[in-house]
DNA sequence: TAAACCGATTGCTATTTGCAATCAGTTGCA
DNA sequence: TGCAACTGATTGCAAATAGCAATCGGTTTA
């Protein structure tokens, strides 16, 4: 469960850590899409991650010290997994892996628009949004009004792409 | 073999290229080690791949677009391997993956100079080591003097280090 | 009190991994 | 000419991992 160290390359390290199909998707969801929870995460999930993968990964991803797991006070049985410094940090590589896949691979138009975006606001926007994230997950303090997040820029750009693509369909607000 | 596409974000496709613990270490070894051959590759690795895995992938990354094979002029059974500009767009994406895994995670000094200044030298010297690239594998012209390249850079400070940390050892120019 | 929901866990099969041995052809050296 | 070393792979096999479907014991909601 636990980093094999076939070799002390950063570069090795790195994909030991998430060189696999889904850690970096589960991290994706938790960055960009705000979930927080084990259901959120697997009932959200485009790609279809099944329960015993998510809470491997889940364990695993804590072990790793990428995640902490508290308990929701508003439900007994809930978990609530928050990302670590590790975790956030992660966002310019995030950033560089949209870019590349949006120039190289079959994207489609309405998921790529975060990444069009995030690509375009550059270092200074991957800045404000790891601190929206730090916000959010350790607590630390933020001036940022709820509206004017990345995260909801983002967003935003997400649901003009879908709502021009199916007029008259709801929005899909999960993805 | 080919591609899955569990859905057409580009952060999942681009895991579904290389989202496994063996493709990107054989690019890195082609991009920063300057490997060719499939002997190269199979011997010269620090994670000590086997032979099938590496056949594997290699079939798998020409699919994908990211290498092409060519009949090496001096020795009838060798095969070349080249690396597209699909691949060579990889470098800033591996320059920040060294750059976290140097922060977060147990990596060796040695293996991890590269990476300090490959972190160093900025988006700059990626330019000027994907162009190095592109001459080297795609024979694009270049005016860069061989001992002036990004590669010889890097390799005199790893060098540098290895010789520091056992000096009456022998270089090991290899990895 | 029943249904929906909570984060998982289990049983199972299919696929992938990776070691070891081997392949047929090529080359360099004696 | 003969033979060992090397070329890019391929095969057989056992072990680990992936991932689907069903289920768990407990909590909350209606």
């Amino acid at each position: 469960m636990s980093i094999d160290r076939r070799s002390g390359c950063p570069i090795n390290l790195s994909l030991e850590v998430f060189g696999d199909r889904w850690s970096l998707i589960i991290l994706r969801d938790m960055i960009f899409g705000g979930k927080r929870h084990f259901r959120d995460l697997l009932n959200g999930s485009l790609e279809g991650i099944a329960s015993n993968i998510l809470a491997d990964r889940l364990k695993r991803l804590m072990e790793l010290g990428m995640l902490t797991r508290a308990n929701d006070p508003t439900h007994k049985q809930k978990a609530i997994y928050s990302l670590t410094e590790m975790a956030i940090t992660l966002v310019p590589i995030l950033a560089h892996l949209g870019a590349w896949g949006r120039v190289w691979l079959p994207v489609s138009e309405e998921l790529s628009i975060r990444a069009e975006l995030l690509e375009k606001g550059g270092p200074p926007m991957w800045e404000k949004f790891m601190d929206e994230l730090r916000h959010e997950h350790l607590g630390t303090p933020s001036d940022t009004p709820p509206e004017a997040t990345v995260r909801a820029t983002l967003q935003a750009g997400y649901e003009a792409v879908a709502a021009r693509k199916a007029p008259g369909a709801k929005c899909d607000s999960r993805a």
